[in-house]
DNA sequence: GTGATGTAAATTTTT
DNA sequence: TTTACATCAC
């Protein structure tokens, strides 16, 4: 069966892809539009190596960018090629070098089993840091640390680097943060002290193992004969360094991606390294996929029209065969709700037509607040639907409570895992007593664990006897660790720290699913240790694969729903019908991007990736009001609304509250530009139809107007006088219009028409 | 050391 | 709206 397959593949492909499968040797690099068959290739290009050229699979290194695409791209290769598949070294970049650093960490003074710190981790640290250095927390706040830190290993600058490079201290300087260096500093001995690495430890750490240990970058040159990276335009300067040097030897590197679809760079992906690879490898060849295979001509379309305003960028001529399909629509709201309402209703009326199932629909937004609403309507109308992203099921607090106390009993130098299950549940231990502790640690040089044991003795009082009782569970939890697997342990962790009888005794709903959670992680544990290929079923064995699982790794089998999800999470999805939610200035391009060309166009990068997620309809929809910060906030229409070239997209009337008036379709297109202009002009009254004034439109004398005649209106169109003010001068009139309700009006500015019957 | 109460601040995206 | 953190009374 597999031969089949093989004997097939090559005969799907068009030229280009082709080409880029069966040119395996030397560096080559696809620049692959959005839904070109780049998986396809990439998975076609690892076959044919297998097949063809033999190459042992042992031999061949795949890096991706998610745990999700990895394994799908396992599998569809397994589908070729068999069981085989199995021995590719395959995975994100995080996973495969943490897999390295383990087997190499003694030779940068790391123990294997070093724990992973996940982004809460460093920054709940850097808080400590901060407060404990009697920083300002308003000028060092977690998140501006972290980001600067982050950003600095990503470039492969070292603290010393950092502290010894003026640029550094006086950008620093300038922004009123001198101590920045010092942090940094700190940060990294806080984090190997603890035998911990964060995420961008995993990829400067095995840097700097490469740079320094020629012999163990030696024997990975030696094995990887081919390197091949998926969403290339995603990977920052230490990733590409990474790659660069595996590859030196063989010069087999191929890469995928597509600079249009670039939405990291705010995590530290470059772009630049797209233009650094032609410069490192002369020789290169480059191959161009360009004709899309998802999407509808309209779609295409819209997409490049959107895409060819920004100025940074290759070129590229995506088109498709497919059929023009229907013209993007434009659902438009007065509020927030009612965006989820219409949306909710769109969906609706497209199933029914269409006979489509929930699964071929996904509603996007910018930012996870926006799903409330959605889902709210979605409910209503009895649609199912799944959330994915948001809080990831390992980031809940049950959960990390669990973790903390397995990572802990793993490695005792782990300070964040101890500060946090010391006095889960409650026992006794402040902070005033953790504090002591790490104290004492510093002043006498010893191991926090050895100053716990002797915690009578250092700390005295109750609060030293309470932690002799916590390490003592601790040490009852080693010891079972080391004779049962994951599983057993985690359970009697559960059930002896007292976590699990505590959720149990919670009655509320948020309680009892916060017990159902714990029972999940548990089940999650049992699935690992269940897993027959797996030789190691230590904890530690766990814990090494827990902190780089993303929530997606988990709900392998969705059900027939609706996908609501962030733009960012649907790269490299594609779904039938695709709703685009929020496009509002400030929401979608967001306001925290408009400081910068570079990061409105990154935004524009994201719009378009949302758009060619959709292969036969594509939706947008506006609020003119939403909650934000709780509360109601005015919106304008996105300014990318306006950059879709104007023929492939029309209004929506049904679904609008605030579709025009008027009858003649052509006015839709012609006007659509202008349209949106005006929502932003009076937006108050946006949610009011906009009146076409009559062809023949002359303003009436009004000083013979009375109560009960019908008049029109130019902007408020048709309604009935209900009430004449006579005032003197200044002579009022309450109108009661049909499409816009009771306004009160001048009748000396007002332009009214007398309707005689 | 704990729990209640109040206040300020935050909401971009993720391995 | 929700969360995080500080402050105060026990």
């Amino acid at each position: 069966m597999a031969s089949d397959v093989q004997a097939d593949y090559l005969n799907e492909l068009n030229p280009p892809q082709r080409e880029g499968v069966i040119n395996t040797e030397g560096p080559t690099m696809l620049i692959a539009g959005a839904g070109s068959g780049k998986t396809r290739v990439l998975t076609y290009r690892i076959a044919h190596l297998m097949r063809q050229h033999k190459v042992d699979p042992f031999n061949i290194m795949a890096l991706t960018f998610t745990n999700k695409a990895a394994r799908e791209m396992r599998d569809r290769i397994e589908r070729i090629v068999g069981n085989e598949a199995k021995n590719l070294y395959m995975g994100t970049f995080h996973s495969v070098f943490a897999r390295i650093l383990r087997s190499e960490a003694s030779k940068l003074g790391y123990p294997s089993n070093f724990t992973i710190y996940d982004t809460d981790d460093s920054k709940t640290l850097i808080k400590q840091i901060v407060k404990e250095k009697k920083l300002d927390d308003k000028l060092y706040k977690a998140n501006v640390v972290y980001n600067r830190i982050s950003s600095a290993k990503n470039r492969l600058v070292s603290w010393r680097e950092y502290i010894n490079n003026p640029i550094y201290a006086e950008d620093d300087a300038s922004n009123m943060r001198p101590e920045m260096g010092k942090l940094y500093q700190t940060y990294v001995t806080r984090c190997f002290n603890a035998g911990a690495m964060d995420f961008d430890d995993l990829l400067f750490n095995t840097n700097v193992l490469f740079q320094e240990h020629p012999d163990a970058l030696n024997k990975y040159q030696q094995r990887f004969h081919y390197l091949l990276i998926d969403e290339f335009q995603d990977t920052n300067i230490s990733q590409y360094l990474i790659a660069k040097k595996l590859a030196a030897v063989r010069q087999n590197i191929a890469v995928v991606g597509d600079d249009a679809q670039s939405i990291y760079a705010f995590r530290g992906a470059d772009i630049q390294n797209i233009l650094n690879f032609e410069r490192d490898y002369p020789d290169l060849k480059v191959v161009k996929l360009e004709q899309n295979y998802r999407s509808t001509k309209n779609i295409v379309n819209a997409a490049n029209s959107v895409i060819n305003k920004n100025k940074a960028q290759l070129k590229k001529n995506v088109w498709t065969d497919n059929d023009d399909g229907d013209l993007i629509e434009l659902i438009k709201a007065t509020s927030d709700n009612e965006e989820g309402k219409l949306v909710a209703s769109s969906i609706f009326e497209t199933k029914m037509q269409t006979q489509s199932g929930n699964n071929d629909f996904a509603i996007l937004y910018r930012t996870n607040s926006q799903s409330r609403a959605m889902e709210e309507a979605l409910r209503r109308n009895n649609l199912k639907y799944r959330v994915v992203g948001g809080l990831s099921f390992y980031q809940r607090k049950e959960i990390k409570d669990i973790i903390s106390y397995l990572r802990f009993i793993v490695n005792p130098n782990d300070e964040q895992a101890m500060r946090r299950s010391i006095n889960l549940p409650k026992r006794g231990i402040g902070p005033g007593t953790v504090e002591k502790l790490i104290v004492a640690s510093a002043e006498q040089n010893k191991p926090l664990w050895e100053i716990m044991e002797k915690a009578s003795r250092n700390v005295g009082g109750r609060g030293g006897k309470q932690v002799e009782e916590y390490v003592n569970l601790i040490k009852s939890f080693r010891l079972t660790s080391e004779k049962k697997d994951a599983y057993d342990t985690a359970a009697l962790v559960a059930k002896n720290s007292g976590l699990l009888k505590e959720l149990y005794a919670d009655k509320t709903i948020e309680g009892m699913s916060r017990y159902e959670n714990v029972q999940e992680l548990l089940n999650a544990i049992k699935e690992f240790t269940d897993d027959q290929e797996r030789e190691n079923k230590s904890l530690a064995a766990f814990l090494q694969e827990v902190t780089l699982l993303t929530d997606e790794d988990r709900n392998a089998n969705p059900e027939e729903a609706i996908t609501l999800m962030t733009i960012h999470m649907a790269k490299g999805l594609e779904f039938k019908y695709v709703y685009i939610v929020g496009m509002e200035e400030e929401l979608f391009p967001s306001q925290m991007m408009l400081s910068s060309r570079a990061d409105l166009e990154e935004e524009r990068r994201l719009f378009y990736v949302a758009i060619t997620r959709a292969k036969e309809k594509l939706h947008l929809s506006y609020a003119l009001n939403r909650y934000r910060y709780g509360r109601l906030k005015a919106c304008e229409p996105s300014r990318f609304l306006e950059e879709i070239d104007p023929q492939y997209i029309k209004v929506n009337k049904k679904f609008s509250s605030t579709a025009p008036l008027s009858s003649a379709e052509s006015y839709v297109t012609k006007n659509f530009v202008n349209n949106l202009k005006k929502d932003k002009g009076n937006r108050k009254f946006a949610s009011a139809p906009k009146h076409q004034p009559s062809p023949d439109f002359q303003p009436s004398d009004t000083t013979s107007l009375t109560e009960g005649m019908r008049v029109e209106h130019p902007k408020f169109g048709f309604g009935k006088v209900t009430v004449i003010d006579a005032d003197g001068a200044n002579r009022k009139a309450r109108v009661d219009f049909e499409n816009v309700g009771e306004k009160t009006l001048l009748l000396s500015f007002a332009k009214l028409r007398i309707i005689e019957d």
